[in-house]
DNA sequence: TAGTTGAGATTGTCCGGACAATTAACCAGG
DNA sequence: CCTGGTTAATTGTCCGGACAATCTCAACTA
């Protein structure tokens, strides 16, 4: 995966750290160095050490307590076990209130129908994760979903599963990658037997398959996902910006 | 609901911003003052200004965005997606070259199904427009689309069918017109009789029926498109607007 | 008419400094 | 042993300022 070298100085310092952090030698429960300690060693102002260390506290790296120090967490602050998600799930937004489980995860190697499918090459290694989304228990569910991460974010994914907040750190994760386009395929078919038990509907039945591609601005796929839809339909919602646009700012002259 | 007094200044600031927001004097949509205004106005430096901006920033209450200033969300999801614009010429992206041909124009009186498919209440007068959407004069066309727009924009109909940038043009509108949302049902289905010939294609192929219902921040109707995709399957791609989420700088290093 | 340029506005990135609030560790006295 | 106070370390809250990057809009030019 190219990395884009920082631009800004905070952006070093939190990727310095990030990189200790993933290399271990800050683990889990270690003190991070003060702020003072920090600007001398990186030579900067510790009201730019301020600004990584926040960037990492809403990623969940670290925390950070007044008296106390900096702490690292490295994603899994909380032992409870919450799979429920409830707030900005995907990237297509479901029916609030939906949730999105993670039943499976595997480590696999993109074969010609996979690559075919997802857009990349055959033999290209992926982690897969199996999510179940629904609304209720006593509710059908609305559709399976297999997100499709690259290996190198291996490290996120045993935090996925057990908080909340799964997705968001996905969007996250997604933003900092650099997602510019998405495409997606919208197919009808029938329903693979894979998913009949989860979705429980009959192999067969009409499904729309949804493959969804997230592209940088070079074009190369970062990540994609495959949502099984059960029935001969779907809806889904966009949101958009108003009161940002630029360009020629057309007014009805209609009355 | 019990209100503690603020303790900082930041505090006093961004629970002022809130209360604007809550109240509405800070509608969705709306500009929030510049940082230094604000400076100004509540007699602080703007390094606290911006501490407060922050918090509602990862609240989600606002957006902020360099050179352009700072919007109030109050809660809706942070717009990911914002469709294309510079050369695109529907919402629903088609490939590069496509041309969108206006063949009919109608007035007509929304009935129980259409009402129904575009989900408004039957009885309203539309403007229907009904265009091909096509390659070139020696390929099938890509799909038949019905514009819906009210008749209030009926002195934009005659324009439309005589000059390029159509669709460009209906995009401006909608943003003038203060679409916030956009609600897809995507059917699989059968094609209809009424666009066979357009389409080239047999009574009873297989087709994509794509509704788009374009939504203003109160939910009311503003505009809606039908199109019918021939085959089983439909492509789209959405083009994502970063910069928006706080954290977003921090480029991920790992490899 | 269409494209370019430039001024102005706005947020982002940095610096330097100061004091407040919180915590942990240490120490003296009961 | 416990209690209370002191002290140092650390993060939080603010100020002032400077420049960079980005965007809008109007004016200009071909």
């Amino acid at each position: 995966m190219a990395v884009s070298s920082p631009r800004t100085r905070y952006q070093a310092l939190a990727e310095s750290l990030l990189e200790d952090i993933r290399r271990g030698r800050l683990p889990v429960g270690a003190r991070v160095p003060g702020e003072l300690e920090l600007a001398g060693r990186f030579g900067v102002s510790r009201h730019t050490v301020r600004e990584a260390l926040r960037r990492l506290e809403s990623l969940g790296l670290i925390g950070r307590r007044p008296g106390r120090g900096t702490l690292v967490l490295n994603g899994r602050p909380q032992a409870s076990y919450v799979q429920a998600v409830t707030q900005p799930e995907d990237l297509l937004q479901y029916p609030t209130g939906s949730r999105l489980r993670v039943r499976e995860t595997a480590e696999l190697t993109a074969g010609r129908v996979l690559a075919r499918r997802l857009g990349c090459r055959a033999g290209e290694r992926w982690l897969r994760l199996g999510c179940l989304r629904d609304f209720a228990d006593d509710q059908p569910p609305v559709c399976w979903t297999d997100l499709y991460l690259r290996p190198t974010h291996r490290d996120v994914v045993p935090a996925i599963g057990c908080r909340p907040g799964l997705v968001h750190e996905l969007i996250e994760a997604r933003h900092a990658l650099r997602t510019e386009r998405v495409e997606v395929d919208v197919r009808a078919g029938q329903l693979p037997a894979t998913y009949c038990e989860a979705l429980q509907a009959e192999a067969g039945s009409p499904s729309m398959n949804v493959v969804r591609r997230y592209l940088d601005a070079a074009g190369s796929l970062i990540f994609a996902s495959h949502s099984e839809h059960p029935g001969d339909r779907f809806t889904y919602s966009l949101t958009l910006e108003r009161g940002w646009q630029s360009g020629s700012g057309l007014v009805w002259s209609g009355k």
